[in-house]
DNA sequence: CGGTATCAGGAAAGCGCTTACCTAAGGCGA
DNA sequence: TCGCCTTAGGTAAGCGCTTTCCTGATACCG
């Protein structure tokens, strides 16, 4: 492995030099050296130690992002507005994947820590009042507490800059569209209750049902199609007279989709996030859209803009917004 | 920042103390220090600087991961694998999104060049003799010659271990399924012509055509939903008579779905990688399934378990199966 | 009781870079 | 001609760790 040093006396001339001139450095130089060490470097293929430049200059230029599983569809459209933003600041994003284990979080945060990020981005539910998620926030703080920044994404922690997507407000769009078709009997396939986005999506749910006077029967599943398919078989088989169901996400959706179809049965079924898939399945699914790319973006960008000192932590509100499609229609009264 | 230093002077020890201690070295310490140590450690909230234990240690910890795009459910897919056995040596993933830009990937390689990754995945398709695949080819052996690591995904580099999926005998299936099912109009969506992705599949087909004697209509899209749909779309306008159409990707495919549906027409459709969505859409998608995450995970075995000195590069051929769905039927004799 | 083996702990030399500071050589005006 | 300011480049002090080697103290042996 080539160094800094072999490269200065390959070109004949001292390290502080040469640094200079890999570097573009403002100090004046004569032509001459300058093309003799470019060329020890392009001949030795020298690459500058990362680390040991971290370690002179002290400066932090990577970004940490958490994520529950990078390979469900709805943490990649988060990571991809997240990277997008990142890499047109020049930072280097490290992707830690939790693979859903809260303890996997605690340890991420610490390596990042330790590797010096500039920022970390926590994506994903947080769980409600865990001992993990209380030790997640105390290690937070004292990321913070160096110099570090730090942007969450739908958790809710108050003591850090947030972004946060309508959960509340698209559970009560859901509910209410819903309602308004003229279901009465409808269920709703929940994600894990531990969750914080279960709870406040189920949350607006409720306050549609209580403000139009009804009832929901609810179901807790994973988030996963999977999960959702045999939520759904057990809710079609349980409670025959069901009109309605409301997925907690468009994952959760497709799968009942399924069992509904495997079931032979035909109820009007709306999901959340709208994701890519949301319009290829048939039905068409109806969803309360977030939009999650964006979510990324602002979150990087709230990360990498430091606020003004003493600030309060930063809030950022992404509304939710109801698409209809095919998968939900109008109760007919029954025949 | 809590430095080491920081944490000797307040428990009353030298750094070599408190470091032996830290990292659990087996030199043996009272166990008076011991807890003394511990507790400055807990009281400063230190976490060693990760720049300067690589520099001092000079070991390499991380894997650094180069994909197109990661939000891509292809890459997503196999980045899962990836992702999983690496966390599985206790490796820290770096993973780099190139966004499908050539030049990206050199900057990457030199970027986890510099950060002395243990060794460096790349993913995803190259490009048929650019300019870019040979630099980047270059960087490659550079990287190998200071000791790292490389294996490629899908990649024409003989020169480094790989994994590679059987594109070519995909294609001959797909084709294969097509013409054995009585199609005779039948019509490829293929992907950017300039990656080698493309030309394998493609390859894979014509060898099926030519063993069945029958010609292939070949339009070029790019992988992606909407581009399938548009290229799906044209076809269906040029050329009436078609009766399939095998698209490079499930992607394509299902936005081939979603033309032929709009269009009112019904065509056999086969795609190509069997990912998640295949068996959600309607009709449920016939595809040439590729085990992603499995590319992943044997990428990243290879990848940190270094073969035998001197030993030529390893491959890994991974099969490619037919999946039978209902989105492909024998073609009736036209009444 | 001297000598040596054993043990806990510290001093200090790097790891590969950056950069503040210093030096030597010209160039300039007076 | 002298003194001083540029200018091009070098010297060396870190950055925060690890680890080799060393020291002083204690234990053990004959």
């Amino acid at each position: 492995m080539a160094t800094l040093a072999d490269v200065a006396r390959r070109a004949g001339v001292s390290t502080a030099t040469a640094s200079r001139i890999i570097n573009g450095s403002p100090k004046p130089v004569t032509e001459e050296l300058r093309t003799r060490v470019l060329a020890a470097v392009a001949e030795l293929r020298y690459v500058p130690n990362a680390h040991a430049q971290m370690l002179a200059r002290n400066n932090r230029n990577a970004v940490g992002v958490l994520v529950h599983d990078v390979s469900d569809p709805y943490f990649a459209e988060i990571t991809r507005g997240l990277q997008r933003v990142a890499t047109a600041h020049g930072r280097l994003v490290i992707i830690c994947n939790t693979f859903r284990e809260p303890a996997r979080e605690l340890e991420y945060i610490d390596l990042l820590h330790a590797h010096q990020v500039a920022a970390i981005v926590v994506a994903g539910s947080g769980y409600l009042s865990s001992d993990a998620e209380t030790e997640l926030h105390d290690r937070m703080l004292a990321f913070e507490a160096t110099g570090g920044r730090i942007a969450v994404i739908g958790r809710h922690h108050h003591s850090s800059d947030a972004v946060v997507p309508a959960n509340e407000e698209g559970g009560y769009l859901a509910g209410a569209h819903l309602f308004e078709l003229g279901h009465t009997a409808v269920a709703v396939i929940a994600g894990p209750a531990a969750l914080t986005t279960t709870a406040d999506r189920l949350a607006g749910l409720q306050r549609a049902a209580t403000a139009f006077g009804r009832t929901l029967h609810i179901v807790h599943s994973d988030f996963t199609r999977d999960g959702g398919a045999t939520a759904a078989a057990d809710l079609l088989a349980v409670d025959p007279g069901l009109t309605a169901i409301a997925a907690l996400n468009d994952s959760m959706a497709v799968g009942a989709l399924a069992a509904m179809r495997a079931a032979g049965r035909r109820l009007s079924i709306i999901g959340f996030d709208d994701m890519p898939i949301a319009r290829d399945v048939t039905p068409a699914l109806t969803s309360v859209r977030l939009p999650l790319t964006e979510l990324g973006e602002r979150a990087m960008e709230l990360a990498l803009n430091p606020p003004p000192p003493n600030a309060p932590p930063r809030t950022e509100h992404i509304p939710a917004e109801l698409v209809i499609r095919d998968s939900t229609w109008p109760l007919k009264p029954a025949t």
